[in-house]
DNA sequence: AATTGTGGGTTCGTAAATCAAACCCACTCG
DNA sequence: CGAGTGGGTTTGATTTACGAACCCACAATT
């Protein structure tokens, strides 16, 4: 048997934030509305090639996570524009850390159809530092310390 | 019929991105394996909860998208871990983004069980600022130049 | 020699999510 | 009246994900 050691599954918030934003379309869905302008259902069906039904799934648990709002704009018939919430404008970090990477990384057709560009004029390329003592935060400069678990500490018995 | 307007997805580096990060499990087995120091099969299985069969499939396309590589550690029989290539260690920014933004806006938990730390000492938060100019980068800041695409542009015919 | 254990998967059958296409509804416009 | 628009929902087929069980190569124990 294997059975003792089953699955202990972190508590950490990479893994909640990724229950609001990690499902498919998600963050195509919040691209659109966080940074190319679109608000509308269709809009965003157009643009991002996902299916309608999985669409208005997406975008109502987004507005039950608190990440969009609706907004009517146009009463008889009732119709909404989707907007970003303040929690929804703070994944424009997220948004663009994966743009970043995704540029650097996985970057297979030629000429990108879109870009974005950074006030003071140049294409936007991120520089993260840490918060508390404005260095560049590298990969090895990071550490997890992570509060007692049973299961990260070799213990004298199972 | 509403057919003329299908779907024209954007071609775009999140989008590029997403294809390879994007799936589930795969960010948290990246959070293993990148902060966590879990570099073991057994190991990601038991700290993500991934159903072992997704989890191997997920490393294998990681590993042929070249974020993470397999490294021999005993023959006889062969056994691997997995480790990070130099595409993998830069999606630190991405990880930590989120990890950041779920801090702040999903946190349900009280306390979170893992916590990481800067080297300056201070618990990791992060401050993104434009490449270019230094600058802080807020939403507003940022726009989208796109090259041209029938989509965006009013159209004078459908 | 036979059993138990370990590490890393694969296989199985089922449950859930995704998909494209079609449909529906409330209206407006010509 | 008929067509069009915006924003979905429904339907039925296909993919994915799931957990549990299984398998394999070997090492260590009994």
């Amino acid at each position: 048997m294997r059975s003792p050691r089953t699955a202990d599954p972190r508590v950490c918030s990479i893994d909640a934030a990724l229950k609001v934003i990690g499902e498919k379309w998600a963050l195509l869905a919040l691209r659109e509305i966080a940074a190319l302008g679109q608000h509308r259902f269709d809009d965003i069906v157009f643009n991002t090639g996902a299916p309608r039904d999985i669409l208005a799934a997406r975008l109502k648990s987004l507005e039950a996570a608190g990440v969009l709002q609706r907004r009517l704009y146009q009463e008889r018939p009732a119709r909404y524009e989707y907007h970003l919430t303040e929690a929804g404008e703070q994944l424009f970090a997220v948004l663009h850390a994966i743009r970043d990477w995704g540029d650097r990384f996985v970057r297979d057709d030629p000429e990108n159809v879109v870009a974005f560009r950074h006030s003071c004029g140049a294409k936007l390329s991120l520089d993260m530092r840490c918060a508390a003592c404005g260095e560049a935060v590298a990969p090895g400069d990071v550490t997890s310390h992570r509060d007692v678990r049973r299961s990260d500490i070799v213990c004298t018995k199972g």
